[in-house]
DNA sequence: AATTATTTGTTGACGCATCAATTATCTCTG
DNA sequence: CAGAGATAATTGATGCGTCAACAAATAATT
């Protein structure tokens, strides 16, 4: 890459940045408050509740739990463990892969679950979905899939490798 | 409030609350993956830079910087130490509020934020703002504020007290 | 069948954010 | 001026996410 091609930001697009970089922390933040206070837990735990409980199936495997939330395995490995101390889920080995689980919920993760779901929806009913009107709503359904796909060509993973190769990723060029 | 009058999401609703928190996951973590590789430092670290590079003045208090950035001031409490012993930024008491610190960037805090600035700006470019067009950009701009005006109702400071009461808050019931 | 590569999941160290509690200074009120 | 309250900033404990390294089992290759 030449020089100093760098494409600045002007006042209207710095201002826009701004406003953007706010949601993205203050929201989870937000979110993660509402939860502590009337869930005890935070949005990690939920998420993770929430897949178990939605699931046409009664127990998943950790890596199909990573791969519908995009997460990392670690991270999930930590928290299906903090869970599991917490009786929110049980393993059992999976029979036809041994180096698999099922994870599942217990009485009690689904008690969890049923209680924290109704809080949980109004928060983000009431501050997300009442805040917008349907052509908002709409152009963020756009919008952000746009943003998520132009992420995706430069992941963790070695994903990078399947990616268009013509156009110029930075995945570690400086 | 009555005993069931949780409005869930429907499909639709469902389906772009999933892209939402994706994004609100994906986007952060990516962000912070490009400062690591590039620039070795993280979000918090660069705002801070950024915040002290940009405004008029040469020095800053703390409270000024979490206010710009809405922080919490323990978070940037801490976030200044490591970046002091880093030797980035500098302290000097406050002559007129001597509870206070004046905050300044250090050469070294000068070089580091010049060379993080380009790649990490490369970054919002080519993942946020080329993915939109126009109309997408527009709509994220009015959209996003009033999200941000919902969330301000319910804070962690004591600012509940300054909001509309008649409108049903939601800091403490359940 | 034997070797290699890939996939599944865990672990430990480390850095960061949060919360509650604390100190020091300032401001307001009487 | 004295005391109550507010404000600036720090501290320590705790929990979570990330990264790199690892162990175990399966899949692919020869």
């Amino acid at each position: 890459m030449a020089a100093d091609e760098t494409r600045w930001l002007d006042d209207k697009e710095q201002a826009l940045w701004r406003t953007i970089r706010e949601f993205l922390w203050q929201f989870p933040s937000a979110m993660d408050r509402q939860l502590s206070v009337d869930s005890s837990m935070q949005t990690g735990e939920y998420s993770v509740l929430a897949v178990l409980s939605e699931g046409p199936a009664t127990s998943l495997r950790p890596a199909d739990i990573a791969d519908n939330l995009r997460w990392d395995r670690s991270r999930l490995s930590h928290l299906l463990r903090r869970m599991e101390a917490k009786g929110m889920i049980t393993r059992c080995s999976d029979a036809t892969d041994r180096r698999g689980q099922q994870i599942e919920l217990t009485e009690a993760g689904w008690k969890t679950i049923r209680e924290a779901a109704p809080s949980h929806v109004t928060f983000i009913r009431e501050k997300l979905f009442d805040s917008l009107d349907e052509q908002e709503r709409a152009a963020l359904g756009t919008a952000l899939p746009k943003v998520l796909d132009a992420l995706e060509a430069c992941e963790p993973d070695p994903s990078c490798k399947d990616s268009a190769p013509g156009d110029a990723q930075r995945c570690d060029e400086d």
